[in-house]
DNA sequence: CCTTGACTTAAAGTTAACTTTAAGTGATAT
DNA sequence: ATATCACTTAAAGTTAACTTTAAGTCAAGG
C-alpha cells in the first residue's frame, strides 16, 4: 500500500508543509518519488513512528538528523545509535519525573482555589495553607529543560 | 530576607536576563525596587514557584500573563484562575501519558539495538522483531502537542 | 477542453522565548 | 580614587520549527 504526503500528514497530525520541511532537513531519507511526487510505503512507517517519538519527546530536528545520518552508515554505527536511544530514554524518564513533581504542585494550587472559592475570598488562605500537608517551602526546583546538545 | 536578581536567577536555574524578560512581559508583577534595582523578598517566592511550574510544564508566557492579570483583579477572578489551573493540570496529565507511551516505544528500540549489537548486524532484525511481544503495528500516534491557545 | 485539487519548489515570513549589545549607575575592595 | 562587580534600560539579534507565498505540474471528472 502507498500513501501521499497529505495522507501521511493526516495520520501524523501535522501538515504536508511540515513533512516537506522534515524532508528538506534530511529527516525522511528513503521516501520514494514518482514524477517528483513523494510516495510513502508501508516500509516507511517504522521510521515515521520513531521520528514521531523522538520529535514528540523534544529531540531537536538537528539531533534527529544526526541519528538519520548514523543510520545511513549501516551496522558500523549501531553502537552510536544505541547510545542516542539510551540518552533519549533517560530524557523521557527525567521529563516524566519532572512532570509528576509539577503535578503535585498544581494539585496543591487546585486545592488552594477550591478552598478559596468556598470561602469566597483568598484573604484567609495564608492561614489555611499551613494546615495543608502539601504546604512546604522546598527550594524552587531548577529549570532542567533538556538541551540534547 | 531579600535577594538580588542574580541570586534568584541562580536559584531558578535561569539567567538574570531571562528574569528581566519575564518582568518586561509582566510576569513579575509585585517585585519591589530600591534605586531602580529589583529586590526579591521571601514573599515573592510563592509566585516564583508557581511561575516556574507553569513555565516548565509548557504554558506559554502569554497565557501565564493572562493568569497574572486575573490574579491582579483579586477575589472576583478566583473561578477563572481555578479553571486555568485545572486546565493546566489536565495538560500535565496528558503529557505524562504521552511520555509513558513514547517510553515504551523507545524501550523497544533499545531492545532492537541491544539485539542487533549482539549479532553484529541489523540485517536479521526484521525476523527477530516478530518474536518480540512489543512489536505491533499500531497507528502512528498523532502529534497532540498542547497549544494552550 | 478545462477546471479542480493535490502535489511540487525555493524563498521569504512568522512566532516564541530568549540573548546580546551598548551605554550607563552605584556600592564595595585595593 | 579607581577599578571591579552587579545591577539598570532599550533595542537589536538569534534560534528553532515551522508556515506562507508564488509560481508551477499533473491526473481525473464533467
Amino acid at each position: 500500500m502507498s500513501y501521499t504526503i497529505g495522507q501521511v500528514a493526516e495520520m501524523m497530525g501535522v501538515t504536508p508543509s511540515t513533512l516537506r520541511y522534515y524532508d528538506q532537513e534530511g529527516l525522511l531519507p528513503k521516501v520514494n518519488r514518482v514524477n517528483g511526487i513523494r510516495v510513502f510505503e508501508d516500509s516507511d512507517f517504522a521510521w515515521l513512528r520513531i521520528l514521531n517519538c523522538l520529535k514528540n519527546t523534544n529531540m531537536p530536528i538537528k539531533k534527529i538528523k544526526e541519528y538519520v545520518e548514523l543510520a545511513k552508515l549501516g551496522d558500523s554505527s549501531l553502537k552510536e545509535r544505541y547510545e542516542i536511544i539510551k540518552e533519549q530514554k533517560q530524557n523521557i524518564l527525567e521529563q516524566i519525573e519532572q512532570f509528576k513533581y509539577y503535578l503535585r504542585e498544581i494539585e496543591f494550587k487546585e486545592w488552594y482555589y477550591e478552598t478559596a472559592i468556598k470561602e469566597g475570598t483568598e484573604k484567609n488562605m495564608m492561614e489555611k495553607m499551613k494546615n495543608n500537608p502539601s504546604f512546604d517551602l522546598d527550594e524552587i526546583p531548577k529549570n532542567t529543560k533538556l538541551k540534547n546538545k
